[in-house]
DNA sequence: TGTGTATTGTATCGCGCGATACAAATTGAC
DNA sequence: GTCAATTTGTATCGCGCGATACAATACACA
């Protein structure tokens, strides 16, 4: 009965995600995801709300599709498929894939002044799911005995959300050399250390 | 010959400092800042110049302050004075004496994209900074012969400033209890790790 | 005490922001 | 083909932003 939508809303709900990524939240214009989905004002209030909508949508949107590439990449291996997927986030590899530098959410933690209660949310939501990722891949080699007693898990994986948190911030700075990617060297060590093998 | 200033320029540093970490570069407006300082507007430009400038300012002023701190907690001691002051860093223990949470420069470097070069360089000389208290207090044990000669302190440098990053930025989300505080106590014992006896 | 200079207070300016009103265009159902 | 429903395009609105003009004020100095 209606008319239907002349655009592909994925591929805009992604152009927007990119914006807010690059920019920050403050940093980006309803111009800006105009001319980032070329789509016209309007059009962009009828599918996705006003902006802070929007935002919670990018929002929901980075969430999910880092936690498929985590699955993808550590799929139920232990410690040695996590201590990979933290330093390939260190050394920024997916930069050569077209993403942008930093972290969506490392952005918006870092601006909460600006943001709602329901962004906090998420972005809270998300630094647990990374934590967890990271319990889950301690509790496999801790059932193993791979792991030895002497590693508390639950502090552990908050210990390593740190660490990728703080890379990810650096890479922000667009350096020559990302200094963060020095230190994912040092994160496998470490993590190599606490196997009792 | 001239009038003089009505109000302490150092307390209007500090106050502006104190903005723009609560609320970020974008977030914070002149008229924040004039009810931060007591100030009217005019009084703002006269004395500091206009909004990049300030935060220009305030980039100096905490890096000023935050060096300060790490000297006098760490004041030429090695790795355990090192260890003692990431892990109160981590621990947010400034936040008891009334600091904002999160880092100032954390912030900046997150939303890049709305600064001026003159401020990434800054953002960038601060974290060197941080690299090079670490490194100093790495080659101090190293000397001592405390470190093996297994740990690489350059990229053990970079590896603990993206723990500190990381950390700080998880504090601005306010949670009940602060996840990298957990993280704190692996820090010690990974450091502690370091050393050989 | 007068005088000149810098500071302070008041009142804006122009601009871009997020958001909306409303008409024109487009599409599916009958 | 006609109508109803929805999307798209154009033209704003009100607001707060950073920044400034200009007069009034207050202070150091002769």
């Amino acid at each position: 009965m209606p008319r239907s939508l002349g655009f592909n809303l994925e591929t805009a709900r992604a152009a927007i995600l990119r914006e807010f990524w690059l920019r920050g939240y403050e940093g980006t214009s309803l111009t800006d995801l105009e001319r980032a989905t070329s789509l016209v004002r309007t059009s962009l209030y009828n599918s996705f709300g006003n902006k802070p909508d929007m935002f919670l949508d990018s929002l929901k949107l980075y969430h999910q599709s880092v936690e498929a590439q985590i699955d993808a990449a550590t799929n139920d291996r232990g410690i040695d498929a996590l201590a990979e997927v933290i330093a390939a986030m260190m050394e920024g590899s997916d930069r050569t894939a077209g993403q942008p530098a930093g972290c969506l959410m490392v952005s918006a933690a870092t601006h909460s002044a600006a943001l709602e209660d329901r962004h906090l949310q998420l972005v809270r939501g998300y630094r647990q799911m990374l934590s967890r990722k990271a319990r889950t891949a301690l509790d496999r080699d801790r059932a193993s005995g791979r792991l030895g007693p002497t590693i508390d898990i639950e502090s552990t994986a908050e210990f390593l959300v740190c660490v990728v948190w703080g890379a990810l911030a650096a890479q922000c700075l667009n350096e020559g050399t990302n200094p963060a990617a020095a230190g994912a060297a040092v994160l496998r060590k470490t993590m190599e250390s606490w196997l009792d093998n």
